[in-house]
RNA sequence: GGAGAGAUGACCGAGUGGUUGAAGGUGCACGCCUGGAAAGCGUGUGUAGGGGUAACUCUACCGAGGGUUCGAAUCCCUCUCUCUCCGCCA
């Protein structure tokens, strides 16, 4: 959520940034008048109790005094029933600003491109180059069923579309590069491991921003308001939810591996083959909590860190800043990295690194206290896919199959595999 | 699932209706003392919101939400979490 001071003082960088984003301006307008409208009210009331609260004190002291202070009594009656209803009035007022302020998304950097679409995404840069096949090369799926290491039918048929058995030598590949990552991330890059609940309450959802915007995306348990996490960034962000951090934690980098459940509602016909899509699908997340002077370059750092993983899979890639248009509600800015697939002939998002500044730090309430003394302030938060799983083993499947049906296992990974070099069908 | 106990500031811990935003202690910050340090002494030390150029001032907050009352950290109700014992269980 943004600052509701900078929405006041700035309304029309505010509504800039709300055409900016495909939204409208009206919501702004709106909230101006609201909060207006609740500050005056706020100034009655407060008059009020603080006239109830010294006529309670002084009542205290006749009683004491063996006084009578039948009057005073009756008048703070009527004063009371006054303010309880004004309380009311402003609790609805409450309501509603923060129901706006919730729909409002965060500003952007001043280096995002402005722009409508995924047309207008800026290309960073490419690393690595995509394969000449000597032979018609086949999607990941036809692959992996040819191996017997997938099996998306009968997946339909234990539990329903876009969820998938892994079996032998897959599912083995899918846990190694689960433990390659971390290990990379753990060891080289200095990040924290963190094995958090795959189930988080609704405050939670709020504090990352999936709710209240976007319910319908969720797995909600029913009897219960627990929802199943459609990312580790929901558990591992919120860990320090309403907190005071101390100056010299920062910053903090958590890695998690996590499942991450998603209903895509909203995706009926995209990508309905494949692991590309998943109601579940594995991840490793990395999240950072940093001083707010720093977070473009731990940006930047974040974006190498996943972009390092691909670089010793040797899997070739591209990375592209988001624009405006294009942009994570929560985000200031983003970097997507896009690996290739041959099947698709084209690049594929595989992780998605953002800045989110203060904006889910505001909203979950994470701060920490400056040395010099001083109030506290909101940390920034960072997060960023290291990778998601499924797609980095549909790539290598796919960039690393041969002729025959085998697929070759990058070097790196090998260990991982028991030495293994290649999968073939047993 | 059954029975019981509890939740107060960065931490420990008082406090059962009336200057309690909250005693006392620890920690922390600053100052004095010291050759330097420890000890000692002194001062200060929450968050959020409103008003004011400012000094400042008002309001709210003692797990969360309701209620009783002129007045609630203190009384009542609901919920959440923690702990102990029993049952069950990976």
């Amino acid at each position: 959520m943004l600052d509701i001071k900078l929405i006041r003082s700035n309304p029309e960088i505010a509504k800039k940034n709300m055409v900016d984003r495909n939204g409208g301006a009206e919501v702004i307008d709106r909230f101006i008048k609201v909060d207006e409208q609740r500050r005056e009210r706020l100034s009655v009331v407060e008059k009020l109790k603080s006239n109830r609260n010294t006529v309670s004190e002084q009542i205290g002291i006749m009683k004491k005094e063996g006084q009578d202070a039948e009057n005073l009594v009756k008048e703070m009656r009527a004063v009371s029933q006054q303010i309880k209803e004004m309380d009311e009035e402003i609790r609805q007022i409450d309501e509603e600003l923060t129901a706006l302020v919730m729909t409002i998304p965060n500003v952007p950097h001043s280096t995002v491109p402005v722009g409508a679409d995924e047309e207008s995404n800026r290309l960073e840069r490419q690393w690595g180059t995509p394969r000449d096949f000597s032979f018609a090369a086949k999607p990941h799926w036809e692959i992996g069923e040819g191996l017997d290491i997938l099996d998306f039918e009968r997946a339909a048929k234990v539990t329903g579309a876009r969820f998938t058995f892994y079996k032998k030598a897959g599912a083995r590949l899918e846990r190694a590069l689960i433990n390659f990552m971390l290990d990379l991330h753990t060891v080289e890059h200095g990040y924290t491991e963190i094995l958090p609940p795959f189930m988080v309450n609704r405050d939670s959802m709020v504090g990352t921003g999936q709710l209240p915007k976007f319910e319908e995306d969720m797995f909600h348990l029913e009897n219960t308001d627990y929802f199943l996490i459609p990312t580790a960034e929901v558990p591992v962000t919120n860990i320090y939810r309403g907190e005071i951090l101390s100056e010299q934690d920062l910053p903090l980098y958590h890695v998690a591996y996590s499942p991450c459940f998603r209903a895509e509602a909203g995706a009926h016909g995209r990508d309905t083959r494949g692991l590309i899509r998943q109601h579940q699908f594995n991840k490793v997340e990395m999240v950072k909590f940093v001083h707010p002077t720093e977070s473009y370059e731990e940006l930047e750092r974040l974006t190498a860190n996943a972009e390092r993983v691909l670089q010793l899979l040797e899997l070739p890639y591209q990375v592209v800043c988001l624009c405006t248009g294009d942009l994570g509600f929560s985000a200031a800015k983003t970097y997507d990295i896009e690996v290739w697939l041959p099947s698709f002939g084209a690049y594929r998002e595989i992780s998605s690194c953002s800045n989110f500044v203060d904006f889910q730090a505001r909203r979950a309430n994470i701060r920490f206290r400056p040395q010099e003394k001083g109030k506290p302030e909101f940390v920034h938060t960072l997060n960023g896919s290291g990778l998601a799983i499924g797609r980095t083993t549909s790539a290598i499947l796919e960039n690393y199959q041969q002729e025959d049906g085998s697929v070759v296992i990058p070097e790196k990974l090998r260990p991982y595999m028991g030495g293994k070099e290649r999968i073939t069908a047993e």
